[in-house]
DNA sequence: GCGGGGTCTTGACAATCTTTTTACATCTTG
DNA sequence: CAAGATGTAAAAAGATTGTCAAGACCCCGC
């Protein structure tokens, strides 16, 4: 379940926020100063941040900029009044992914929390992806299990790719041959299932029974890290 | 049919990204220059727009952000020599969702204009709904209840996925044999109910007394939370 | 051109999983 | 209460997937 941080000071606006997010399927935790906040965050781990730039004691600004140098990766989501956003270059200096002032809209909010999420999750071309004591290099079109390289073809590799690319969604095998073989349609043959049927034999540890490369009998295949 | 809107000048390239979107089966619209680009693209109403960073007259920076500002969601996908992107951050401020360099690869422009334009897609619907303290995610084709997962098969879940988005709603067996099963007319058996059933028995707490699984008697089904 | 080596696709088959049907029990409604 | 509608479980029928091995294909150096 995913989880956020909310770091709020004012009574109401954290009961607003947690019943928001609640009833969106998250589990809420709520800080009421940077201090506190802080310290949590690591425990939490949770998936957004949302931030209030007013705060006691520390301003949000410091706990965004402590946050973003220690998680670069953690979405943190600006809550603030109006005035305080005359330049958003500020806030691109602390390193927020977005932005909602007060008064704000509930759905809004909402939605801008799943889209940077979203954009957390997505690996970036050239970055390196690490499961269970293997790391993918996408650039280099390396893969490395615990030191010791695994050979992938190319056709092998790029499924790996979209897949480990889009993590998580339901992918048919329509859309694999669209978007790895380039193909429209296809005549039904075994062809993605053999190529699956590599990963699994050299990434799983037991290719019978996949825990990463998931069949979704009926769609397709979903890869989970 | 996913319309794509090209803005470049150079007559051979503008020919040979119409073949590609094409024969994709998009259809095309093609503009030379940033004017009348921003004339055309809200009419034309793409899906994306591919966008050549040299343009005469209007840079395509300032086409950039000019769309961007007028239809955040909308995708643009930068096209330009490789010399122009040495700075990723000017793209990002641009707005630009994606960039290929010429000379491109005609597969994987494609690819990413896809991808983008799957990404776009995904911005707006709920993907997650949440009742009684289960959670459905649809492009995971998960349900969740309490942290434990439950399992459906692809039938079960599309079966459920209609309800619940037409959830209020009274449904004839007829409709969800025409809206999940695709058929035309069906002769009348228990397929429906039993699909149901099954619902029922992973779902409601008390299998025999559904409370968001419920029959009206003589007309079909109908969710409720 | 001509092998040789690897890669990819195909089609067969078995194993597995899903869906539909069937047969009754139960329930609802007038 | 009767007739039609719905609930249910198990059997039967139907699809999908895993796996393998044969052959097609492609690229390279000669």
């Amino acid at each position: 379940m995913e989880r956020i941080l909310v770091v709020e000071d004012d009574r109401p606006v954290q009961k607003a926020l947690k019943r928001l997010f609640e009833s969106d399927g998250f589990a809420v935790e709520i800080k009421a100063d940077g201090k506190s906040a802080l310290e949590a965050f690591r425990a939490a781990s949770p998936s957004a941040i949302v931030l209030d730039l007013r705060l006691p004691a520390m301003s949000g600004r410091d706990v965004c900029r402590e946050i973003k140098q220690q998680v670069p990766g953690l979405p943190i989501i600006i809550l603030s009044a109006a005035s305080d956003v005359t330049d958003k270059v500020l806030l691109l200096e602390l390193g927020a992914d977005d932005y909602v002032t007060k008064p704000f809209s509930p759905r809004e909010l909402l939605a801008r929390v799943r889209a940077a999420i979203r954009r957390s999750g997505r690996t970036e071309p050239g970055e390196v992806v690490t499961f269970d004591g293997i790391s993918i290099n996408f650039t280099r079109m390396e893969v490395v299990r615990e030191g010791d390289p695994i050979e992938f073809t190319a056709r092998e590799f790029n499924t790996l790719k979209f897949l480990v690319q889009n993590a998580e969604r339901v992918i048919s095998r329509d859309e694999l041959l669209r978007e790895v073989w380039g193909y429209q349609n296809y005549p039904s043959t075994r062809t993605v299932d053999n190529h699956i049927l590599k990963l699994r034999q050299k990434l799983e540890k037991e290719p019978t029974n996949p825990v990463h490369f998931r069949t979704v009998h009926g769609v397709g295949y979903k890869f989970v890290r």
